[in-house]
DNA sequence: GAGCAATAATTGTTGACGTCAATAGTTGTT
DNA sequence: AACAACTATTGACGTCAACAATTATTGCTC
């Protein structure tokens, strides 16, 4: 059984497809290439284009160089990526109930519990109930999260100095509000 | 047993307490949260700054919605973006060792065996025997292979289009080009 | 020319992760 | 009082990255 790669993701994530620049196709494939030999076949043809041709593609390469980074950098502290994406967000305001961190930062809310659960367990937040809602619980830092953040904004800044090594402050500016404006748009 | 944040990724099962800046008290917190109020603490402290005031995190997440976007596109075809990835590498050469497959793309050696079988199997790619080194396969395109990444190829920029929908096309080029260099650094 | 370290492909395992379905407790509405 | 919608939670399934171990093979060395 190898890997029928049936059904996964989910519903159509309301795909806006726009063709508009699609059809700016190159034109260009003169040659259809009737053997399979030269050495490197350069990009004449856009359908073998090098991957790195493809933004999506190095968006997709450089989020996972950029989690390995960050986990790597957290391993120590015992937290994941997810841990301290909750933590941030925990501090931007003040507390957060379970739902609001799902639908923000994007995780299921089956994986909200286990990171409080984990975050608790640390004593880095706390479960409150919430006074209006007794369903909801209000998860907040505690003051040991808040010195956790504080230790671990060093080591933050020091992953993101690494992983944009190659770029001086301008341009680092400038790629952070591109990614920004893409990030905004889906609502992330 | 919920999921004790303890050895995971990496040596280092050690959940490690970390007391060194946990003595760096706040010193500006001035009202130490007697109660749950004060609506929004701006970001005068920078370990409370928002998420996405960090590149690596919007980096880490823009790759995940972009191989989500890529997957979706691809899941009708049976492939996975990871199966995409090596079509469009073996698409740049003449044919690959796996090794080469493995190093070039980033993914483990055992990764590259489920790809290239699940490929085969299909009617995409096939190994043959490396003329010089009997342990080595190289993996070539098939004439099949190169009809599916020009068929797929409209559905590629489509992704690309739709994941950098909010930029210009003068603003996707700067972006591909910092991505590119950042990339490029880290030997991808 | 027989051993031996290094290497290529492979198998198997483990933990993280995204998705989905189902359930219990709660809320608001009718 | 009944019912639909919602919150947190549990459990299951499949994908995926990272490793360790194994087999076949190579090249080196003594």
């Amino acid at each position: 059984m190898p890997r029928p790669p049936s059904g996964a993701d989910t519903r159509e994530p309301a795909i806006a497809r726009q063709d508009d620049t699609v059809n700016a196709i190159p034109t260009t494939d003169a040659n259809a290439t009737p053997t399979v030999n030269a050495t490197s076949i350069d990009a004449d043809e856009p359908w073998m284009r090098g991957l790195h041709a493809d933004t999506g593609y190095l968006l997709y390469r450089l989020g996972l160089r950029s989690g390995q980074l960050f986990n790597t950098s957290l391993q120590e502290s015992g937290l994941r990526l997810r841990h301290y994406a909750v933590l941030r967000f925990l501090a931007t305001g003040e507390g957060a109930l379970q739902r609001e961190l799902s639908t923000r930062l994007g995780y299921d809310p089956s994986a909200i519990v286990g990171l409080v659960d984990d975050l608790e367990k640390l004593g880095f937040a706390e479960r409150r109930p919430a006074p209006d809602d007794r369903r909801s619980r209000i998860v907040v830092l505690t003051e040991n999260g808040r010195a956790f953040l504080r230790g671990t904004d060093a080591a933050g800044l020091r992953v993101t100095n690494e992983l944009l090594a190659p770029l001086d402050q301008q341009e680092r500016a400038t790629l952070h509000a591109l990614l920004l404006r893409i990030a905004e748009d889906g609502l992330n």
